[in-house]
RNA sequence: GGAGGGGUUCCCGAGUGGCCAAAGGGAUCAGACUGUAAAUCUGACGCGUAAGCUUCGGUGGUUCGAAUCCACCCCCCUCCA
């Protein structure tokens, strides 16, 4: 393995890097041979999210630069919750739950990192296996001692709390700062790991490890954040109808998966380019020019989404979701052939069945969840307010009335009905009765 | 333990006896326009397909009538010990 010399340079011209410490230091660091990097993942949920796509995908570039990724689950410190996390605390997570996301996240990521590659490859650690045998004097003695209250209340995350009359800090948060630098000093330690990646609001708790790994090693080490991503109107990335987008097929399907991207706004499609995708620059700079030209073509759009989706969910799924998406989109649903749509339900798109011949679309609007309130309540209510706003169409035809029932009469072929609401949600209903 | 401030519908935040399912903003959903984009405009936004029902930290009370007044309790914040 060649070591890449101008990993960072080519980081921060993708628009990765928000800070790193001892620049000219580590570039040389890097460039001297193969290092350790470790990034942490709080086990909050089962699957991972596109958020951990970012740190991810980096985590790629500096193996694939030669280097050796880390990936640290927070089975400890997920416990208590860093205090940048804001508002309530955290629940606490068991053992049996922490093991299970440690497993999953190693076959989520292993779709991005290599494992089994020698030197450089990729492992999952968990620091409950080093906290949890923390006793208090020990943590008090040889940790604790290295930490300056006064420069801890300095940190932004903690400085924000204290500021904010509502919430206040627990000591509990406050310390979370600590555990998170003796996990780099362990880490440092035991498999030489040099450099921590976070997101910016991480720095903090990175530069804060730097100095505990220096103090109790002797060791030099380094940071590096990366922007945390928004989108350009101001909203949270990475949620689609008040949803997460996981990683895993099973709660996002490669077809929503792939309409996530190519539904992104035109003013980020670019930058999600460069982070999301392994794209060079050269076809990134084509991509930008050809969407400047035509808009309206989506070549940057779909260009993403097939890459983001091949990465994640293979050709299979890019395959899957182009077939919805086309299906779907050019409204052309009466020239589907009964097993196109069959098909369509083996492949993702949202689907259910009914054993009744005649049955009311409020309740299939309800039975499919595509009657959700803004407050993501499923009711009857909501249906007839979306039939009455003219919301709602069956196999392309506009639906005005609200007692309107489906029949097998008017379904496709006999059994389907493509139910949408609003442009862009469907559900395909198929009758069963014989 | 003491003193003070505060808890309103997803969030922020008005409201101090009836006109309050509760202003305004944000978020969200839908419609129009477009390019499956953004911005903009329009509608919806406690539950109930309706009659109606249930909300303003909790419980009890005053009152014809309470988010608003009283009592007790719980929780949060700040300062003091």
């Amino acid at each position: 393995m060649t070591i890449n010399k101008d990993l960072l340079g080519q980081l921060r011209s993708l628009g990765l890097i928000a800070q790193v410490s001892s620049e000219p230091e580590l570039i040389e660091h890097l460039a001297e041979g193969s290092r350790t990097v470790y990034c942490g993942f709080d086990p909050t949920a089962d699957s991972l999210h596109i958020g951990n796509l970012v740190p991810l995908l980096a985590l790629r570039r500096f193996q694939l630069a030669g280097h050796k990724p880390i990936l640290l689950v927070g089975g400890a410190t997920g416990m208590i919750g860093d205090p940048g996390g804001r508002t309530s605390e955290r629940d606490l997570k068991s053992a049996d739950v922490v093991k299970a996301f440690v497993a999953k996240i190693r076959e989520q990521a292993s779709r991005f990192l290599d494992f089994d590659c020698g030197e450089n490859s990729a492992i999952v650690v968990d620091n409950a296996e080093w906290t949890e045998k923390l006793t208090v004097v020990d943590f008090l003695r040889d940790i604790g001692k290295h930490f300056s209250v006064n420069a801890m209340v300095q940190k932004e995350t903690v400085k924000r709390r204290l500021e904010d009359d509502a919430s206040g800090i627990s000591y509990t948060e406050f310390s979370y700062m600590i555990l998170q630098s003796y996990d780099y000093t362990i880490l440092n330690e035991r498999y030489d790991c040099t450099i921590q990646m976070g997101g910016s609001d991480q720095w903090g708790n990175i530069t804060a490890g730097i100095d505990l790994v220096r103090r109790m090693n002797g060791n030099q080490a380094y940071a590096i954040t990366y922007p945390l991503i928004t989108n350009s109107d101001g909203t949270k990335f990475g949620k689609s109808m008040g949803n997460a987008i996981w990683i895993d097929a099973q709660r996002t399907s490669p077809y929503s998966f792939y309409q996530f991207w190519r539904n992104s706004a035109d003013a980020d499609v670019i930058d999600y380019l460069k982070i999301f995708t392994f794209f060079d620059a050269a076809h990134i700079d084509q991509l930008a020019a050809a969407h400047d030209q035509d808009p309206g073509a989506r070549a940057a759009h779909i260009a993403l989404a097939q890459a983001v989706t091949r990465l994640v969910h293979g050709d299979e799924g890019v395959d899957a979701a182009e077939r919805i998406s086309e299906a779907l989109f050019t409204n052309q649903l009466s020239q589907l052939s009964a097993s196109d749509l069959g098909q369509l339900a083996q492949d993702g798109m949202s689907a259910s069945e009914t054993q009744s011949a005649d049955i009311s679309l409020i309740d299939v609007l309800v039975d499919s969840g595509l009657a959700v309130t803004p407050k993501g309540q499923v009711t009857a209510g909501q249906a007839k307010k979306l039939i009455t706003s003219n919301a709602v169409s069956v196999n392309g035809v506009k639906i005005e009335d609200p007692e309107h029932r489906l029949k097998t009469a008017d379904a496709l072929h006999g059994c389907y009905q493509v139910i949408q609401k609003g442009k862009k949600n469907h559900h395909l209903l198929i009758h069963v009765v014989d």
